[in-house]
DNA sequence: TAGTAATCGAGACGGTACGTCGGGTCTTCGA
DNA sequence: TCGAAGACCCGACGTACCGTCTCGATTACTA
């Protein structure tokens, strides 16, 4: 979480509802009307809560969103195991692509991508928070599927991870659409392949 | 190009001395004092150009940095054709790389990305103005090795380039440092595998 | 009347069409939409003559109303002559509340009034082509009722015409509403009682 | 008072500091530099004071103005008693001439004034708080001379601060010079004779 | 069971930039 | 060759948010 203070300024935080109704609003009015819209401003007017209660405990808007996303996806889909890890990478990828696409999570993390290009405190924060733990149950799926002789052991997972969530990136960096079923899974045959090859010398 | 209205102002009379001021501020400001700087009024002031002008041809900050870029971007770095095509893609990914990172265009471009995620219109800008053409020159590069036989005919080209571009926009996207010389070896060589291979059923 | 340059440019003036045009254009915004909307962009627009023919035969918008005024001033109302000077002055007075309240003449007086206040030069040619031939009017009519005895010769005509115009613009110049007839006549009769009385010592 | 909305904002936490600075800003501009450089920015930056702020407790440079005037005003000239009430407005009228021309409230008033011509709400404001309570000053020490025998119980008040003020207001609006002495004391002992005398049937 | 101290809402404050408007000057193009 | 059209620089407009701050009024730990 990025708070004004690196550590957690004091646990003894007042009022959980400030927090839950702050985190509501942001994710209310980025949905609503757009991340334009989402103001620290208009955040406190709708929450009914102080500015300076938000920025006591937060930093930036993108901070606000990215609580709020996080709290949203860290309830949410799991990493499937049915065995077969091909079928359930092409799972993930599409949750992925889901999950861009939702209509209340779609935009703030959409928000929270445009703002992290210009906020490197913000950048480290949705990468340890939200995508590093998200990967690594990938990264733990994938480990599975070597035990179980699926994957050789060497297999080079983190460029399966670039090579899957990548085009993903590229297409939402450039504003485009996301790839539909039959691209994820010409995409994920490949991602095998590339882990059950040795790397070229 | 983007412009305040669909039909350009009688774009005849427009003076070439305002518009390049206009671009070299937006790209020096940015390169000095980072995007967070760029400001309509501080192009203004620097260029010696009122913002009034600036508003009559474009419409948005975003919009003056995309001209400045492509400008940059269409008088540089054409694809490399020394015969050996996973080669010359290898030359072609480490440019981009250093496009990203390089002085000036790298903060332009990645402001450029932070705003079209918020503006439709600049994203078709981006893509048709610069990143199409872009890649249009890769998909030229690819038939010409097709037709000498190292890339079959039916290749899935699309696939490849996403493949390719994706891990660096994952990793922009992200705020992480680029693939190095080695990683994008590696990923050359899976797309190359890739486009030899036949999609899988 | 102001003109850019103190003498009258150059009498071959190319285009009557354009100034009355302008002219024209200027009443009529100013009467629609009041004088806070009269602008040479908007006459210049309304009157499809450009902003440069414009500034080359007017250096003020209060300068172009007051032609307009002038021009309309002088085709109307001149001092009647019943015989009856007391009478007549009382008539004189209410055309001049007439005029002030016109809805065409009214508001645009009432701008260039606003507009001397702040333009000395402005204030002359008000006063040279607008205010001081209307008040010859009023002297010539006064020195015929000194001829005919029905003023003393040494009668402080100035005093006079100050005390009825006074309240006239003292009630304009506070936003007020004018004198109704019962007033106008109560402040003439005062006048005249001054007339005929000699300066005290 | 003229305030944004009709009922002031919350007034309790208004900062003094500033409301002054602002008052003083405004006149200094005036004084200084003619009322066409009385500008809400340039009052914002001399006093050190945000342009909101401003905007928060006054709707025009006009209502500023006015502010200023009157506090400058209510602090000067009562109009004196010295038992003979022609002395006494005599000297009211060239304080009053005093006040137009003073370097400072001179060419504030005259600014106001300006502005009230297309401004309602100021004509209002200028009336109610300026110009009726220091009439009404007039009227009152009237009232006095009246008790004392020195004018008939039935005089016409109103008229005579009109015969009085308006010269002075015709010769402004004008942009001409203001009375003299020897003009005000003849002006005055004409008003004494228009009060004396009963209204003309 | 009071202090008493931090936190809460509300919102004023000094700022920076916004996007628009009009002023007055200068250039271009068509009739 | 002249005038309409309108681009240009400039400066002010009034607005929106920023992040900081001062208020009383709740709280909820301490004494």
């Amino acid at each position: 979480m990025i708070t004004p203070s690196v550590s957690d300024p004091s646990p003894r935080r007042r009022s959980e509802k400030s927090r839950s109704a702050t985190l509501s609003a942001a994710l209310e009015l980025c949905a609503e009307n757009g991340y334009g819209k989402v103001t620290i401003e208009a955040i406190a007017a709708r929450a009914g809560v102080s500015k300076k209660t938000i920025y006591r405990w937060w930093s930036t808007k993108g901070a606000i969103l990215l609580d709020a996303v996080t709290e949203l996806v860290a309830s949410g889909s799991p990493l499937p195991d049915t065995g077969d890890i091909e079928a359930d990478l092409r799972t993930h990828i599409g949750s992925l692509v889901r999950l861009f696409t939702s209509p209340v999570i779609g935009p703030a993390y959409t928000g929270i991508l445009a703002e992290l290009l210009h906020d490197e405190r913000l950048a480290r924060a949705v990468n340890d928070e939200l995508v590093i733990p998200r990967v690594a149950l990938v990264y733990q799926r994938m480990r599975g599927a070597q035990e179980q002789g699926q994957l050789p052991p060497d297999a080079d997972l983190p460029l399966a991870v670039e090579m899957m969530y990548g085009p993903l990136y590229y297409r939402h960096a450039l504003g485009r659409s996301y790839p539909d079923e039959q691209r994820i899974e010409t995409l994920v045959a490949h991602v095998m392949r590339a882990l059950r090859t040795p790397a070229p010398s």
